[in-house]
DNA sequence: ATGTTTGTTCCGAT
DNA sequence: CATCGGAACAAACA
């Protein structure tokens, strides 16, 4: 579920009480682990968010990186307690007498979790595009960008290479928001409008932030220590049967794949894409 | 049984 | 050759 409030949520805790320890032991249990498992002996300098990346960033200069996909929980515990369902990753951290436990449990297996040099970072951070929180990042930027990809605007914000952090849940409310239909096509957009949705997503990823992410009925997300965030209480339409703003029915479109719920009343921004 | 689900990547079609 | 979109990845639930 994790989209970047969710994973800035579980990478601060995780900054502030695992910085400094090193890891004792770990145990995978699948191969597509397997580098993790080289990650023993490695101290842990800083953690960082990079994309929907946690990064670790460790004093020899290496890094393990840990992408949550859907499932994917990162949390910390007792190192006596028993394995968990899907439990996929073991780890027993240490600094001097006290030790902790760190696991990381994917349900359906879409997680990565990798170990290796510098060069891991420096490829993620050419694949990802600008974050949105980034205060250098100007609508103007943004603009460029979207119009970059020939498609609608729903897709190109869930595309990380554009800009990067955004999925499906935050994607669907800032459109809301800035009142553009998710349906119109960036090479339809004005820099006024790019302007709205720029500063909609910043303002929702802010407010989820504070409310240490969304925990939706499957309980998939949860923070490093099992608990729920609160921001499903504050989604503006995504899940919503009517308009917050003017109780129309809302619509649900299939936009590649993805659930799309809008308002066809305030999001009246949709250019026709033909004139059948 | 069928259709969903927060994300990403690969492959075929254009 | 570049770009876009659908399918696939795996598992649970309604």
């Amino acid at each position: 579920m994790p989209e970047l409030p969710e994973v800035q949520t579980i990478t601060s805790d995780l900054n502030k009480h695992l910085k400094g320890l090193t890891f004792d032991q770990v145990e995978t249990t699948a191969v597509v682990y397997a580098s993790v498992a080289k990650c023993v002996g490695e101290k842990i300098e800083n953690i960082r968010r990079i994309a929907k990346n946690i990064v670790f960033e460790l004093e020899s200069g290496r890094v393990l990186i840990v992408h949550l996909a859907m499932t994917g929980q990162l949390l910390v515990s007792d190192p006596k307690t028993c394995k968990l369902p899907w439990e996929r990753i073991t780890f027993i951290l240490s600094k001097g007498d006290k030790k902790i436990g760190l696991k990381f449990r994917d349900m359906r297996m879409f997680g990565k979790a990798i170990f290796g040099d510098k060069t891991l970072v420096e490829n993620l951070l050419q694949k990802y595009g600008p974050e949105p929180l980034d205060q250098s990042f100007t609508p103007q930027q943004f603009l460029t960008r979207l119009k970059s990809k020939k498609t609608t605007v729903k897709n190109a914000l869930l595309d990380q290479k554009i800009v990067s952090g955004l999925g499906n849940i935050y994607a669907t409310d800032a459109l809301f928001m800035a009142k553009i239909h998710p349906l119109t096509l960036t090479t339809n957009l004005s820099p006024a409008q790019a302007e709205a949705l720029l500063t909609c997503a910043k303002t929702i990823l802010l407010e989820a932030i504070g409310h240490r992410g969304s925990t939706l009925e499957d309980k998939m997300y949860i923070d490093a220590y099992g608990k729920q965030g609160s921001h499903q209480n504050f989604f503006r339409i995504y899940g919503k049967k009517n308009c917050p703003k003017c109780n129309t029915n809302v619509e649900i479109l299939k936009i590649n794949g993805r659930g799309t719920y809008f308002c066809p009343t305030c999001q009246h921004e949709h250019k026709q894409l033909s004139f059948n």
